[in-house]
DNA sequence: GTAGATATATCCAATACGGATAATTCAGCC
DNA sequence: GGCTGAATTATCCGTATTGGATATATCTAC
């Protein structure tokens, strides 16, 4: 295991997304980037790149693993990816940070003027 | 005016930390790097790099402007800045679709498997 | 006035990203 | 059965973005 390049919060944007697709069930790789593009509405996009150079560094830091494929696909071609407890804690890690700058965030815009 | 190359959501984190910190009041450069820092608990740091480039972008764009400095601050180093309306938009644009991401992220981690 | 800290600014190397491209396999069609 | 185009993974490369090193100037403390 030991991972060679540790991923840490604050999460790059690719992974958190990666994650959070991943967490509803299995997917294959272009699955998780329709997902991801689909959920945010098309604001989020990720290339090819990005989407395969993360999902191999997310496997080698132990976030996602490979899996089998779902019973109906036989598509050899996809490979599917499974979210790891560690990923889920990470995920939670980062989710919790983002909230907490969204409440701060919606405190301040609040506030009409605080010198 | 006319920005050269306009500033859009999905904001860089460091834009959008730097409008965060200004909401509250006008701040000068290394007053904001040290308002990020402390927000956020360590977690986000910004560079002298980033922060200056950052601020020359958003002035060009016309999220922020120069302001003056503020009575009993004589130091002519410091240059203060303040959020424009425009600047207080995009942060609202831009908190808005953090939150729904978190709300998601939420649901999602809420619910225990979803195949 | 000297020394060290503060502040802005620029430059450069490292990192991250997205698009182009390649190789393989699938599905539909003739 | 072979052909064509789409789907899927994967790699490569140019560009964008970041952070650190450095430079310059000015402040504060002694």
């Amino acid at each position: 295991m030991s991972p060679s390049s540790p991923i840490t919060v604050p999460l790059r944007a690719p992974v958190y997304h990666i994650l959070l697709a991943l967490v509803r069930g299995d997917l294959h790789g272009l699955g998780i980037a329709e997902e991801i593009e689909t959920a945010s509405e098309g604001a989020v996009e990720l290339g090819p790149g990005t989407l395969y150079r993360s999902l191999g560094e997310m496997v080698e830091a132990g976030l996602i693993r490979g899996a089998e494929a779902p019973h109906g696909d036989a598509d050899p071609r996809r490979k599917y990816y499974r979210i790891t407890s560690a990923g889920k804690q990470l995920l939670a890690a980062e989710t919790a940070r983002l909230d907490r700058l969204v409440a701060t965030a919606k405190a301040r815009q609040a506030m009409p003027e605080q010198a």
